[in-house]
DNA sequence: AAGTGGTCTAGACCACGCA
DNA sequence: GCGTGGTCTAGACCACTTA
């Protein structure tokens, strides 16, 4: 094999099928050329073209179904809040109408829930300003739509708060468990949201279903209480391809992206 | 080489890695085994060894700095807010007060701007709502600390709005390019935060230097004047390893993640 | 039974940074 | 020069799905 340029053959082959996917020439859901196929047109071993192929499922813009073949990836992301039911007068957004709209309409929404008792990570016990010995319940929920995994979000309050109280109910409670805070005297007035992009463990890789390339945001929700007090820290892990965040700004606040 | 369980050789060898990785025996910065090594201590051939290592490359947990060897990747991630100025009593947030202070503190930031007229894309249409043959005025900037790129930052706005005034020129506004759109009677009352997680295209794999399992958000802020008329769309590219974003939200909004 | 991708072998030559 | 990772070859056997 001669390098004809100074760009990889792998990177090559890539670049083609990459080129042919942003244009269009294939399609979401089309089927790519075999690794038997592109190998003997690229006058190149098996191995390579794997590689080309294994590039563009890291970019995350194919997937491969054995036996079947390659194919090009579908991305079809849900809206994501964390701001619940905004109030503020909204801005024109037929774009996000619908798919908000959709949202939990014809598709069916589930969640497994359980409670446990642990001793919290540093990321917690920072946030949460938990003594050092002390413990934490944690509610986990995994949420499915159709049966597929969509995302976990896993919340942490303080045990001597909660314990004994409906919010470790290892079920839905109807009035939110924001409300059973509330009325446990912990109402939530401030809360902060850091969101940080990375790839995902094994374990979510596992939990979720995520194949190769797809990225996860992770979004930590810190809730205070009246002074500053922190309440609960739920961590949301959400899947790059299933999901877009989004948030609503208005003129009480300032504006960035200047 | 025998299957001695389900999971491929190189998935093992990844394991092992990626747990000696976590578990802090091999710390940020550690310089890991050479291909060599690994295929001599499993009794496989480079290859594989190779293969294993690459899987770590995509999760982003470690760098090959060649002809050095393979290394565990550093996250040193900034500070990105939408939200800018946020006023509101800030709760108890000393883990990021020392990081937010950081900024631009002992790193030199910089940042080139050039400003261009095109033909808008179709997401960028859409939000701006402008007629079908209308022009739009973009401003592009990279911005950099010391000396790595940082963010990509492209800034939308009907061609109309700003033909011939101080938001086209390629240069720094000092007051601010929303204040210049206020001054020429579009002042920004309202807007919209999409954030996406996706893998980066080569072409911001280049422009943002990101090496292979780094993933990037994409957070498009489009923001609005009264009315609810859209004035700019900002695409932000924002490389994962580099950023956390920032939501402060306060009692007038509602609660997510109940 | 045929064809697919998943994994693996045992080599090879190369570019590059460092001593 | 030496050792590193980057790339590539020309095969091989396997598990799985579909015809």
């Amino acid at each position: 094999m001669s390098n004809t340029g100074k760009r990889a053959l792998y990177q090559r082959i890539a670049d083609q099928l990459r080129a042919d996917i942003v244009a269009g020439k294939l399609g979401p859901g089309s089927r790519l050329p075999t690794e038997a196929e592109i190998s003997k047109a690229w006058e190149t071993s098996r191995t390579t073209a794997v590689q080309g192929l294994r590039v563009l499922v890291n970019e995350g813009l194919i997937v491969s179904d054995r036996p079947r073949g390659y194919f090009v990836r579908r991305r079809e992301p849900m809206i994501y809040r964390p701001q619940k039911e905004f109030r503020a007068p909204a801005p024109d957004l037929d774009i996000f109408r619908q798919r908000v709209a959709d949202e939990g309409d014809d598709r069916e929404a589930a969640q497994t829930i359980e409670v446990v008792i642990v001793a919290p990570s540093t990321e917690i016990r920072d946030r949460l300003q938990v003594a050092d010995g002390e413990h934490v319940a944690v509610r986990r929920r995994t949420r499915t739509l159709d049966g597929e995994p969509y995302n976990i979000q896993d919340s942490h309050v303080p045990l001597r708060i909660v314990q004994g109280t409906e919010w470790m109910n290892p079920g839905d409670v109807a009035r939110g468990t924001n409300q059973v805070l509330a009325e446990l005297g912990h109402e939530i007035v401030q809360a902060l949201d850091e969101i940080s992009i990375r790839m995902p463990t094994p374990d979510e890789a596992t939990r979720l279903l995520l194949g190769p390339g797809t990225p996860v945001a992770e979004h930590i929700a810190t809730t205070y209480a009246e002074g500053g007090r922190p309440v609960q820290v739920t961590i949301n892990v959400l899947p790059g391809d299933r999901h877009v965040i989004i948030y609503e700004r208005a003129r009480q606040q300032q504006w960035g992206s200047s």
